[in-house]
DNA sequence: ACGTTGAGATTGCCG
DNA sequence: CGGCAATGTCAACGT
């Protein structure tokens, strides 16, 4: 990794145009090419980018009629970032290796995962008859059969916004094609729901359940005091 | 900004939980208090972050068992973000002071002024009623009126996926409950659309249309020349 | 390679 | 402050 601080200006050009007026920034080179160049504040997004895979070239000062060093950036997808280095205040490289990776708990995976194993917390007397349950338009997260016998297809998600309701619709919609399963109904399952995704779901015909991921975790810690 | 590149492992309590095993990474504290891990590769993107505001707290060695270092991040929301460091292999401190900020040319909102002005190259004879035209759920992009005086309500996207469908769909279904616009008809515009997107489109009985941005801008540049 | 979906999405806008 | 839509979204995973 090599880390630049220096008074610079960027231009981009790529899906769009982009340009950067003289100012202090860090570029920062990753070991695979990639460039990013910071201001400073703005959370983590830097200003402007190139990710990897990408060529840098770098300009001589004699190469420019300002006398200026330029870097050049290109992309395979004749993107280009060029960065104009009027006054390098500092620069760094240090070879970091390769990292171990990153180890997350708590996304959705693990939330229809609990789900799948307790479907009795989204509604009393539910069974599961299969995780991801595959449509010509993508799987369905939980498929499930109630009290009555009904086929319930559900939607889970992390936070329920109105993408998912409409999700849920056209996969109960693909569903109703299959007349071996008979009439469909949906649940929408979440952490939290908002007001509008609400509304949406009920105008659809459909139930919604929030659910309490730590309180499914600790039921699955429940399960395995038994043994 | 602050930067140091150490050996170090993170923990990240927060929205899930995160943990990063010992390793060389980039750590970059900018002013405004938002810290950001990076590897030497991967994107822009960092293993892990602290968005501003929080608070950072440096735990000397002697106060841990260990004798390690440690950085701890708190958010207001209960998020932390600590890390232990292993070995600093670099420390380099600047004030880059305030970014002038990024100028974009290309996005949506031009897509949509371009069209406003030009409303033939979407379908002949189309007139603009008015852009951003109101409803109770959101803005329709582009209301008209084409060659037979029926309102057409047009959706504007860079790129046509499936969601933008399903948001005109929203749109004509609420302007329809306006019974002094009459019958309303929809269109898809963007510069490309997906096919799943065009097969939604028609089935929901709308027609769609893939323009070209820099065409467009040409058009522009040639009414200039009028004067 | 392409398409679909999730994300600690982030960010900006507007009510 | 909360909802909503755009993003050069990115990145992971399945076909």
């Amino acid at each position: 990794m090599r880390l630049v601080i220096a008074r610079c200006s960027v231009d981009y050009a790529g899906r769009l145009d982009a340009h950067l007026p003289e100012a202090n920034r860090l570029i920062m080179v990753k070991a695979d090419g990639c460039v990013a160049v910071h201001a400073d504040g703005g959370a983590y997004k830097p200003l402007n980018w190139m990710n990897a895979p990408n060529t840098l070239v770098e300009l001589d000062a004699s190469d420019s009629e300002d006398g200026l060093v330029r870097w050049v950036v290109t992309s395979p997808k004749k993107e280009t970032l060029t960065i104009t280095l009027h006054e390098v205040l500092s620069d760094v490289a240090e070879e970091l290796g390769e990292d171990p990776g990153l180890q997350k708990d708590g996304v959705e995976a693990h939330l229809q995962e609990l789900l799948a194993e307790n479907p009795d917390t989204i509604e009393d007397g539910l069974k599961l008859v299969r995780r991801e349950y595959p449509t010509a338009i993508g799987p369905v997260d939980l498929l499930c059969r109630d009290e009555t016998d009904q086929v319930v297809a559900i939607e889970v998600k992390r936070r329920g916004e109105i993408d998912g309701v409409e999700q849920l619709a056209r996969y109960i919609e693909r569903l109703s094609l299959d007349s071996s399963l008979g009439d469909v109904r949906g649940v929408y399952v979440a952490q939290s729901i908002k007001p509008q995704a609400k509304v949406l779901a009920e105008s659809r015909g459909f139930t919604w359940v929030e659910v309490d991921y730590d309180e499914l975790r600790g039921m699955k810690s429940d399960e395995l005091k038994l043994f």
